[in-house]
DNA sequence: AAAATAGTGTCTGTCAGACAGTATATC
DNA sequence: GATATACTGTCTGACAGACACTATTTT
């Protein structure tokens, strides 16, 4: 190896060279988490007793957590989890650290999945966001406010498409999409306030413009909020672009939806995990032909459910190499 | 749409928020340019006329765009093209403004492919690396040094792996490679230099050490520099990873191929660039078959080799939507 | 037995891999 | 005709989509 040396005239250079003269911005990591989770933070394994419905599963949720904000810009407002980077961190460092101060889960799925530096995205300045998307077992996970919110909520995440727009012309096109995004407090969370309100219920929604344009030949998109009730900055923008990222991720590989699961789990919970994400059916036997290296049997099953018993499968780990 | 309005009490919370309190990092965009081309940079459409080898056709190759420096640090040392992101800026537009400075080109494949904010990566101080992969047809292209750099060339470029470990247990795994890149400066470039030395091939090469991870069922990757000759900074990990991301964007998503491609293309182009980029040899039909949607006649043909003349074929627009 | 979910078998069409074969330009 | 590349047809096996079917628990 070819050692890099300094000469003196470098070593001048650098003494002198002052990296405060130029503009710098303040660099963050917001994190999208997302977990699925039934009613109540229970996973699916431990069936509902409900008398009325004792047969039926119970229904299981995607859900987002939110914070909210505890100081200004956006006090009060509902917002992704995170913070800035600190000086000597890499920025999957931030992400990890903030995780864990969140949720005090340590080793979640974290994936890099966008970056927002639009001028004036942030009242305190120049600020660029790094976005991540996080995965994990909701179970795992023991939610805590940070210092800088009121509380930590799960909110569930119903999220549709409307196409509004296609105009394909010989040498392009031009393709609009508007995603409506609706986000409700579920009665999971953890506070640092003492005057708990009433109405714990809350409902957020959003609606956000894709533009897609073919031109030249390869894509351009862009991403700007029509409507936004409650979210602080431009976080419905970052949520939304999170929900595609984890969409087009579960359709391609497959893998990251485990991140999603407890380590023990039946194949309904999984399609279940799947169907929830890509918000439509699938058929039981291909979706189980399709994922069959991917799991391996356990010995034991469900027991309790007014139906025949499942099997409990885990994770084939020997099945997630190889790409 | 429901407005956020400030208070009195946020305005003047914002008024004397003094950011530059904060530690924060220099921004930069560095653009990893690819384009493939023959000798001379020739594309491939106009035969060289050699007498001894009149029938073959001119050898294409991978090539990917390094400036010398002309500032410290590094000064001396091949490096991206790249800049800091200025204020008002997104950091897409530094890339695709770094990108113009360098190339003249405007309307190319651009798109980030990583982030580099390791402590101690820039002698300078704190300063955090995005990466973009930029691909484009390299006729389309004047090459230009930019203020800050001798020269700007085109390297050929050489890619190898070589599998060092490879530990599988029962709830993990451990996988090391070493990837092994060469670059050799053909005689295309442009100069700021008047004293043009004799010996005009360079030729760099380093060594990338990647460590996959596989526990708790997803991976961690991480790269290591182990040798380097004669590029600036981290840029050998950067262009190794580069590479990788073109390969796998390649194998999933054959679109970013034709970025590559000159507005008119035989069949044999096409696919040698593909077979280039993935290092590996193709059966013709079978890939014919399979980007035939994305082609469509000229009803021009190639002409004045030394057998049957090719069809020329151009990118069938309507074929790149809908993904 | 009824309800509800668990789990399996198989037909079909599509498509990738492999290979054999035909076509047409220049020298 | 030799050479080199262009282009096409078809067999095969893998696999995804669709659907029909059997199995087993609790009330």
């Amino acid at each position: 190896m070819q050692l890099y040396t300094m000469s003196e005239a470098e070593k001048d250079f650098l003494k002198s060279y002052d990296i405060t003269r130029y503009d710098r911005p303040s660099v963050a990591a917001d994190i999208a988490v997302f977990s699925i989770m039934a009613r109540g933070g229970l996973t699916g394994i431990e069936q509902v007793q409900d008398k009325e419905n004792y047969r039926k599963a119970p229904e299981r949720k995607l859900k987002v957590l939110l914070i909210r904000r505890a100081t200004w810009p956006y006090k009060g407002c509902w917002a992704l989890p995170g913070g800035f980077c600190r000086k000597n961190e890499d920025i999957c460092e931030t992400a990890r650290r903030e995780l864990y101060e969140e949720t005090h889960v340590e080793n979640a799925y974290l994936n890099l999945c966008g970056i927002y530096g639009e001028a004036g995205r942030d009242p305190r300045g120049w600020i660029i966001s790094h976005t991540f998307l996080a995965l994990l077992d909701g179970e795992k996970c023991r939610l805590r406010a940070g210092s800088d919110a009121w509380e930590a909520r799960w909110f569930d995440v119903s999220f549709s498409r409307e196409e509004i727009k296609k105009q394909v012309e010989e040498d392009g096109a031009l393709l609009e999409n508007k995603y409506f995004l609706t986000l409700e407090s579920s009665d999971i969370f953890a506070t640092n306030l003492s005057d708990r309100r009433e109405e714990d219920t809350v409902r957020l929604s959003t609606v956000v413009r894709e533009q897609k344009e073919f031109k030249g030949y390869h894509e351009t998109v862009q991403y700007e909020i029509l409507e936004n009730d409650g979210l602080a900055f431009d976080h419905a923008k970052i949520i939304t672009c999170a929900m595609l990222f984890l969409r087009r991720q579960a359709e391609t590989d497959g893998k990251v939806v485990f991140d999603l699961m407890p380590p023990e789990f039946t194949w309904a919970q999984l399609q279940s995990a799947f169907e929830i994400i890509l918000d439509k059916k699938l058929l039981t036997p291909n979706f189980r032909r399709r994922m069959a290296d991917y799991v391996r049997e356990t010995g034991q099953m469900i027991s309790g459910a007014g139906h025949r018993p499942a099997k409990l499968f885990q994770r084939n780990v020997n099945a997630f190499y190889g790409a």
